[in-house]
Parts: C-alpha cells; structure tokens; sequence
DNA sequence: TTGAAAGCGATACCAT
DNA sequence: ATGGTATCGCTTTCAA
C-alpha cells in the first residue's frame, strides 16, 4: 500500500476536485458508465434512465474531465500549439488569426499560443514538446530550427508547420511572399517614371522576417527595369525620419517604398516639414492599407495584402495530422496589388 | 492481460515516442532513477557515473517529459492560462504582456494562451478547466461570469484574475481604471476652458469594456465642473466621421474626447476637411500616445497611460496561487496624464 | 545507492 | 446494458 500523496485533497471552493469516479459514485454506476455515457460512446448502449442519472450527477458536481489524464490514457492529443508573437500585430494578421482558431477548433482541435519570449530555438522547442502537440504551427516570428522541428517530431508531433518568409526542413512550409510586396510597390513606382528608388527597413528587431524580402523583391523589380534601389534605415522615431529627410536631397531619390503605411506615414511627414514635395519631388508607397494612410494629405499610396483564408490554413493542418506520409506542402499565401492614392 | 491498445506506437521519425522507461533500459537502471536524475531530486544521492550515463541515454533518444503525465501524477500543474484576446493590441498592451509572460517563466510557471473566440463565457470556462490550470488570467476582453469561476475553482485553479475594468466575484480583481482616462481627458478640456465636451464612442464590438469607463468618467470630470457632456458614437471608418463632422457645428461642441489616437487622428481629419478649426474652433483630445498623433497637424494632444509593470502582475498572481487564502485583491493598474500639443 | 510498485484520471477492452 | 480492470507516463514512498 502506498501513502497518502502529498498534494492537497481540498481546493478553494473546499471540496475536492470532482472527477469521474465520484460521479460514477454519485450516479450509482460504475466509472465506464460515465465515460461511455459523457463520450456519448456509439458502439455501448447505455439505457436512458442511466444516462440521465449520470448527466445529472456531473452537473451536480461540477464534474470537467481532465485533459491531461484522457490524452495519456488515448496516447495523443488534439491540442494544436502556437508559439505565441511578440511583435504588435495589425488588424489584418489579428483577423486571419483569429480565423484559424476559430476554425480549427471547428475540427476539433484545442489551439493552444505559447509564449516563447526570450526562449532559445531549441530550448523552446523542448518546451512545446513536454505538452505533447499533435501539430505545431509557427507563424513566423519564433524561431524553428532543424534540431527544433526535429525534437517536436520525435515527442509525437504529427505536423509542423511554418507560415513564415523562409522554408525550415521537415516542416510544411506556408510561404508568405513578402517579396512580392516589394516588387509590387516598386513596379508600381517605375510606371510612374521613378528611377532611384528608396526602401526603407526598420530597424526595429524582429522585422527582419518582413523587412528583408521586401527589400530583395524590390531589387528584383528594379533591377528588371535597370533601376536603383538604396536601403533606408529607420527606427519607427521621429527624430530618425528627420534624420533622414535631413539628407534627402543629397541622396537623389525620386521614389520611395516605406515598408508600410506606419513608416511611411512617419517618413512622409518627415518629408513634408523638410520642404520635399511628395509626389512631385518624390513618391511615397506604404504597405497594408491602413486607415491611417487616408488621414494625411496627400492621401497615401500603398500596397494592399490579401492573406489567405484562415479556413484554409486550420484545413491544411487537418489534413498535414491525418496523412503525416504526404510530402510537405509549399504554398504562397499572399497577394499583393497596389491601391494608388495621392502620394504617388 | 489486456490487448495492444488502438494507438499507433510508430511515430513520423520512425521510431516511438521516448518514456523516461526506454531511458531507464537504455541506461541500465530504473524508471526511478531516470526520475531522480533528471528532476535533480535533492532528497536521493545518486552516483555521478549513473548520473552520467541516465543523461547521455536521454539525450541519445530525445528523450522529452511528458507534462500531461507529470502533471497527472502531480496532483496539480503549473500552467497559468490566459483566455486570449480577439482585439488588436497596441504596442503598449503588447510591451506589458510580454513582460508579464516573461516574468511568470521566471516563476516557473508554463504560460498558456487559449484563443476563446466565439465561445460563450461557461462553454469557455469549461475549455480551460479542462487543462485543470492553477491560475487563469483574464484580460479583460473575454467574458468571466461568476458562474465560470465556479467551475474553474472546483476544477482545481487556486486563482482567477481578472485584469479588466470591472470586478467579477471571486477573482482577484486587478481593474484598469478607463474612467480617469476619460476623466484626466476631460479636465483637460475644461482646464482650457471648454464647456461642452464631445466623447467619442466607438461603435465596434469588442471596445465597450473601455469605451464606457471613459465615457463615464468624462461625464464625473464635467458634472463637477457643471460642463456639458455629448456622446458621439463613430465607427473607424472615414464615412462615419465625414457624416459626424457634417453636422457638427449643430452640435455645438467646443472640446472633444475621442477614445483614443486613432479615433482622434481620424475625427480630426474630417473636421479639418469640414473646414472646422482645431483646435480654436473645437480641441481634440485622444489617448494612447501613439506616435502617428504627432504626424498629423496639429499635434496631437493626448491622455497617457501608464500601465502596470508586467512582473509586479506577475508577482501578484504567483502570491494569490501560492496564498489561496488571502482575501481577493483589487488595485488599480492604470495612471493617466495628460500630454498637452497643439490640438487643444 | 537503487529498484519495485502504487496510483494520479480517463478509456476501452472483455466478461457478465 | 453494465462492471471490472489494465493501461497511458511519471513521481515518490518504502524496502532492499
């Protein structure tokens, strides 16, 4: 016989934790009973009167199963973890977000966001695995590395899944082009006659995922037309676009792509107190169509980002846990077009 | 003898997830000595040699704990869960709740989001008391009846939080006073001699935990001072503040409180395209500080919040979890000033 | 210093 | 139609 346990048999509310053999108890059955009665288990069949006392046992006491206890016993389960950003997300991502939880847990899943500031690739990794996820989903802003993705899979993962700029080994990899958004933006600014071309990169960290490919795509873009394109550094401070507007004219620009609307909100008043005409004197696009860029005259110039359904992605992490044998996916979840306003 | 459970014991990697007793086999002890090794358990001396070898055999198989299990086995677990929101967050909110999550893995708590939209308020209280959570955390966007917090006590947490604008029974109630925000606003206005003060009132779902404290305490602000208050709901849209400037010279406000920066920037721009002056014809107030206030002209003046340091919450709900006890604390999180620029 | 074994809560066999 | 019971992975007491 072994001792009483150490832990607290009394909670808060000074009864103990209800679970199902108390109901079993209570019911006057036996605990298979009440789980076959609770699951609604097709394949027994419990008379009415039965389930009916059960039902009204659990809801007397209060009885939740517990989760941790049902996944052991079934050995996997249908928990979908997150790794949780720590970057300020706009209305756009905040809706598709939600989206995906909300469908995902319309197929059953329980979507879980870990936080993982300050947590090493692998230290995180190990982290997510204790919780033993059916599926991970990064998007974007954690680090996954090989090792990670690696360990996640030996613990039982069925899928990992990458919605980032960049592919990571072994996972599917959801590609959101941010590239195009730069090509678009500077395509866009050479139809208009500009030849040198400005992109501003913030120096924030944490947007390197973003900033990078953007500026690459608008290389790409310029480089087809024989254009130039000059890499602008900018913290999200006024006294940096001063800075920079500062010495405008010495760098001979005529177009400018902002990164996205906030930047080149701030970069465009920059512009204006320093007496640089825009569009005249040089253009100004941003990125992701916020309302905001409708406040300042002139109205802002930008490029808008249809991102994939949310639908969709809950239903390719379905289906990455079902058929764990088919290959990694690799698809491009945005589009981008411009919206042309004043400031170009 | 029981039959070979319905789980597959094979694995994406080939092989199956790693127990702490294919540890134990692989290091030629026992399960418990694999336990006592790799929890450091103080009260057992095991040999260095073991010590070694139990480490290395881990490490060769990945070897990853299983929390469910643990967690079962514990009584109890350590995951404080946080019903995450559906609304987009500012930098400020976001900088807090990094800190936050930071400060209770310090703790040594496991840090959980659990996307709840759509559900409704008991429905997600069931959800979360199924990880059987030892604290909840709720910030104030998700619905917490005292009938959610019954079950979550009776399921085990040892604290529920609420980080909002109202008390909920049973919680440690940590409120974000939104009223001195509207307030402070509000005294401002009258300060510089405003009489009949404009609120703004945002007409997405989702704002009135703030938008009604703000209102409110705007409406205390002018009552002393037997000033006039006008509700004025506008949705973030520029039709809606086009139509509210249209008639705002019947309205006959001299001040206005617009919510936030965002709400203001956006009202502001109308009336100035409606040809009213700001702010000799009318002030405008927002609140937030958000940097884009100081991109349109006039700056714009502003309420600023302070908000709690995310450790000192973090703090709190460690000593709440720890000291079931103690009587439900209720503090004011938030402190408003005001940021006086060009628009009032 | 190490091992054997009980048991946390839920489930799904098998037998009744 | 129900009940008995082995089992999931882990921790911890007690015995060796």
């Amino acid at each position: 016989m072994s001792q009483p346990t150490e832990q607290s048999p009394e909670r808060s509310s000074g009864r103990a934790v209800p679970t199902s053999a108390d109901v079993a108890r209570l019911a006057g059955v036996s605990r298979a009973t009440v789980s076959y009665v609770l699951n609604n288990t097709s394949a027994v069949r419990i008379s009415e009167p039965t389930r009916q006392r059960v039902r009204e046992a659990a809801e007397e006491l209060g009885y939740v199963p517990h989760a941790a206890a049902r996944s052991l016993r079934a050995g996997h389960s249908r928990m979908v973890l997150i790794p949780s950003s720590h970057v300020p997300v706009g209305p756009l991502y905040s809706r598709f977000f939600n989206d995906f939880q909300w469908a995902l847990r319309r197929l059953d899943y329980t979507v879980v966001q870990y936080g993982s500031v300050g947590l090493e690739a692998e230290e995180a990794a190990r982290a997510w695995a204790e919780l033993r996820p059916v599926a991970v989903v990064s998007l974007g802003e954690v680090e996954l590395t090989g090792q990670g993705v690696e360990i996640l899979k030996r613990s039982g993962a069925r899928a990992v899944i990458t919605l980032g700029t960049q592919r990571v080994e072994g996972t599917h990899a959801l590609v959101m082009d941010q590239g195009r958004v730069g090509e678009v933006a500077t395509e866009h600014l050479l139809e208009t006659g500009r030849r040198r071309i400005g992109v501003v990169v913030p120096e924030e960290p944490g947007l390197g995922m973003f900033s990078g490919p953007r500026l690459d795509g608008a290389r790409r873009a310029a480089e087809r037309a024989g254009a130039t394109v000059v890499p602008l550094p900018l913290r999200y401070e006024e006294e940096s676009a001063d800075a920079l507007a500062a010495r405008w004219r010495e760098l001979g620009l005529d177009g400018v792509f902002a990164y996205n609307d906030e930047y080149a909100m701030l970069l465009m008043r920059s512009l204006q107190d320093a007496g640089i005409s825009v569009p005249d004197e040089t253009a100004v696009v941003g990125a992701d169509d916020l309302l905001l860029g409708r406040l300042l005259r002139p109205r802002l110039s930008t490029v808008r980002i249809d991102m994939v359904l949310g639908r969709e992605l809950a239903e390719l992490v379905d289906h990455a846990v079902r058929e764990t044998d088919a290959p990694p996916v690799s698809r491009d979840l945005l589009d981008s077009r411009i919206v042309r306003r004043e400031s170009s």
